[in-house]
RNA sequence: GCCCGAGUGGCGCAACCGGCUGACGCGGCGGACUCAAAAUCCGUUGUCCGCAAGGACAUGUGGGUUCGAAUCCCACCUCGGGCACCA
């Protein structure tokens, strides 16, 4: 009994056993009902930070829980293996980046095994391994032959010390490329793009059926940026065959155009200035061109430099009558048709913009009674706008305006988003090679499947110009062409990694799988994912496009047809934070879960994760009570190896914190439910401890802390908790047997009963009244109302 | 600027449906054990007044609804996050 409770000897023998026996293996025939949870898989960067730590227990906690609850649990791991790090580093160091990955990979598992979460590893998927890339390439290609990869010229990063492409992500806020500090322009390129625009309004209304957090989804309609407007042509006055299309969410305000303005990228530029204003139209051009992306888009800067006058008008087709047509920075080629009808009176930066070149403002819309603002884009009356002129609210103007539009044949309703569609290749080495080759005769044509996985070879040599290597590499080059044999040059692009990660969730249900990315049965086994954990810094890049992904495969037939959506329940955790500051690497803020292992373990580390806060909340590593949880652990092992009492009340609370804890697993609070077994271990404490009382709190450990839960039970039982159910409480006996009355007088508490539960309104307010604070309150007077609320409150009211 | 979310002890938080504010833990204070320390255990801990019994005041600020508000409504302040020329 006075062997101390020493967590890493604890904690080393049940992982072991856990790895060794495959205890949470779980087969694709397994009777159980079925349940998925998954944790995003990492990028594999080393040894776990705490925010890999807290991520993992809480997926844990519910792989452990579900299936104490009777469910088969799929809960799989494996890394996100490819990505710039790796590449980094070799060119770095001269070692390759799948040496240094795997070398990663090695120290991530072996943490995460540490932490005591427990995944069927047979089914570990890592996306740079042959058979991941050969099914990636597949997809690859069965998207081509459906139109939804497609490659077309397009503005990407263009760092001109690099002399390569870079990803948003390698640009700086201020501009400048994160490596060489040089200026980014755009430049163009061709590119591969995912059409995944295709599915913008299934990905818009699908979102109301999930079960995530609302501001994810939030997020992701935003992305989206669905808008319902108009879209119509204006003639060039002087040359009625030339026409400029506009996009307008605002067809009703037409009568109020009081000038267009086209993007300077606009083809019809040229065409449209005036020989008189040339000189100043091209400045403007190539000024703008210029212009990196971030000084486009600030608002700063004076209206006065940021358009400038064609010398064309175009003509208003509601009215008829001309307007001058101007180019404009903030107009953007790649959203609508890159020109636009500006209507001062109802959009406030048309406003600005027309008080700036001292063009006219026409209201189209009455606003309300006391307006002072300058453009009203709220809803009223229409004005100056003939035939709809009496319409009393903007929905119906709407309406008759792309009505008249049709009929007219000059415009139609039309739908805008915001989203793009994805732009998939990358000028990289350490990424997924796309499977097509270039053919003089054929163009370009998809390797056969046969001849998948297309694999960049090892005889790179990695050089710091921020060059794919495999652009170099003669032999991976230059190949036949599949159709004609004739000469032909391989795609030297790499995939975006967000496209490994856009499906694994599918592989990992049939990872085995030589004939197909998955077989349907296994992914209608398990998909979608009923519970998805992971960090809220994905919630629109991966989010996004998994959900697109899911969507694609089940066209394509490639996924099973009705799984639409691939995460049915969306988890995001807080941030770990320090003193304040994200806790990163770069920051050298990092506490390594290491430490914590080494001393307190692996439990004491889970619970006090379990325990800071809500789930969802970001904290502060300062917070964390990890002393207490330890000593609560030390608690509990002195407790359940001593001597046990008979105790029929003990008994009886046992049965109360079953369904306490029970429901505050359900509820994801988690932090009360820690609170929950403490008190219970303080009352155990104070009143004796009972058999039942001790496996009651075990069983309700086992997914919180599960190795001391393991090695306490086998010392009392001889077997595995971890085999056992989840225990369930005598309704009868979780009842209490009294409950507290609160006497109020004026609101105010003043006295409180112990009282029997079904205690009755005319007994409470009786015992009420015979309270002597009570009628020492209430000063010999009689009480002018009592409210009862059997058998918590009465409230007298003086 | 727009859209979310959050403000409760010294700190993390709890109070699930409008009904005991502050559970549980950290930290603090006092004590036991110890030569001492660590570990462990016990007590105490919102603020103010009071010897005490007790009382008053307390959930960002100001109003409102209600017998009763941390919780609902209105206005405002602060912090955090997201979006930001999208026509």
């Amino acid at each position: 009994m006075d062997e101390a409770y020493d967590p890493q000897a604890v904690e080393k023998k049940w992982q072991a056993r856990w790895r060794d026996e495959g205890t949470y293996n779980v087969d694709n025939d397994d009777p159980r009902p079925s349940f998925y949870v998954l944790s995003m898989y990492p990028y594999p960067s080393g040894p776990a930070h705490m925010g890999h730590v807290r991520n993992y227990t809480f997926g844990d906690l519910i792989v452990r829980h579900r299936t104490m609850q009777g469910h088969a649990v799929l809960s799989p791991f494996g890394f996100d293996s490819f990505g710039l790090p790796a590449e980094n580093a070799a060119i770095k160091t001269g070692v390759h980046p799948r040496v240094f990955t795997e070398q990663r990979i090695e120290e991530l598992k072996s943490s995460v095994q540490a932490i005591g979460a427990v995944y069927d590893w047979r089914r570990e998927v890592r996306s740079h391994e042959p058979s991941y890339i050969k099914w990636n390439q597949y997809i690859f290609l069965r998207m081509l032959e459906a139109g939804l990869a497609y490659r077309r010229n397009a503005p990407v990063n263009w760092c001109p010390g690099c002399q390569t492409v870079l990803a948003n992500e390698q640009v700086l806020a201020d501009g400048t490329c994160e490596r060489s500090g040089d200026v980014v322009f755009k430049r163009d390129l061709e590119q591969w793009f995912f059409k995944i625009t295709d599915y913008a309004d299934e990905l818009l209304a699908d979102l109301d059926g999930l079960e995530w957090p609302e501001r994810v989804k939030t997020m992701q309609r935003n992305w989206i940026g669905r808008s319902e407007g108009a879209e119509f042509d204006l003639a060039v006055d002087g040359d009625p065959d030339t026409k400029v299309k506009v996009f307008t969410t605002r067809p009703d305000t037409s009568f109020g155009m009081t000038y267009a303005v086209l993007a300077p990228e606009h083809p019809l530029v040229p065409a449209l200035t005036t020989p008189d204003r040339q000189a100043e139209v091209a400045a403007f051009v190539e000024r703008v061109g210029k212009e990196s992306e971030i000084e486009r888009m600030s608002s700063e800067g004076a209206l006065e430099k940021r358009g400038v006058f064609t010398g064309s008008h175009v003509v208003n087709p509601f009215n008829g009558k001309p307007v001058p047509v101007y180019l404009a920075d903030y107009v953007l080629m790649g959203y609508g048709t890159g020109a636009i009808m500006a209507v001062p009176a109802e959009d406030q930066r048309d406003w600005d913009f027309a008080t700036a070149y001292g063009l006219p403002i026409v209201r189209t819309v009455q606003p309300p009674e006391g307006w002072e603002g300058e453009a009203y884009t709220g809803d009223g009356p229409k004005i100056n706008s003939e035939w709809l002129d009496g319409i009393t609210d903007v929905p119906t103007a709407k309406a008759q305006a792309i009505e008249w539009l049709e009929q007219q044949g000059i415009g139609e309703g039309r739908v805008n988003y915001r989203l793009r569609d994805w732009l998939v290749s990358r000028q990289r080495f350490w990424g997924c090679p796309i499977p097509v080759v270039y053919c003089p005769d054929h163009g370009i044509v998809p390797v056969p499947e046969d001849q998948l996985p297309v694999l960049a070879p090892d005889d790179v040599e990695f050089r710091p110009t921020g060059e794919s290597p495999l652009k170099f590499h003669e032999g991976f080059l230059h190949t036949t062409c599949p159709v004609c044999g004739g000469p032909a040059v391989r795609e030297s692009d790499t995939m975006d990694t967000f496209v490994d990660s856009s499906w694994y969730f599918f592989r990992y249900c049939d990872p085995w799988n030589e004939d197909a990315p998955f077989d349907q049965a296994a992914a209608a086994k398990w998909m979608p994912v009923d519970q998805y954990i992971g960090g809220i810094e994905h919630a629109i890049l991966h989010l996004l496009y998994a959900r697109f992904y899911t969507k694609a495969l089940a066209d394509l037939g490639v996924g099973p047809k009705d799984v639409r959506e691939p995460f049915k329940r969306l988890f995001t955790q807080g941030m770990i934070r320090l003193g304040g500051a994200k806790m990163s690497k770069s920051k050298g803020n990092l506490v390594a879960p290491e430490e914590i292992f080494e001393t307190q373990g692996a439990d004491a580390l889970r619970l006090a994760h379990l325990f800071v806060s809500p789930p969802g909340d970001d904290v502060d590593w300062e917070a964390f009570g990890i002393e207490g949880c330890f000593r609560f652990l030390k608690r509990v092992w002195r407790l359940s190896l001593g001597e046990t009492v008979e105790n029929p009340d003990v008994d009886k609370a046992a049965h109360a914190l079953i369904v306490r804890v029970s429901d505050e697993f359900d509820r994801w609070s988690y932090n009360t439910a820690v609170a929950s077994l403490m008190e219970f271990v303080n009352l155990l404490n104070k009143q004796g401890a009972t058999a039942f009382a001790v496996d009651t709190l075990l069983l309700l450990l086992a997914p919180m802390t599960p190795h001391i839960a393991g090695e306490l039970w086998e010392r009392r039982h001889g077997t595995d908790i971890h085999k056992e159910r989840w225990p369930e409480a005598d309704p009868e006996l979780a009842k209490p047997d009294s409950v507290t009355l609160v006497v109020q007088v004026n609101g105010k508490v003043r006295d409180r009963f112990e009282v029997p539960p079904d205690i009755g309104a005319d007994d409470a307010e009786r015992l009420a009244l015979s309270s002597a604070r009570v009628q020492e309150h209430l000063g010999g007077n009689e009480p002018r109302k009592v409210i009862v609320r059997p058998p918590n409150l009465v409230n007298v009211v003086a």
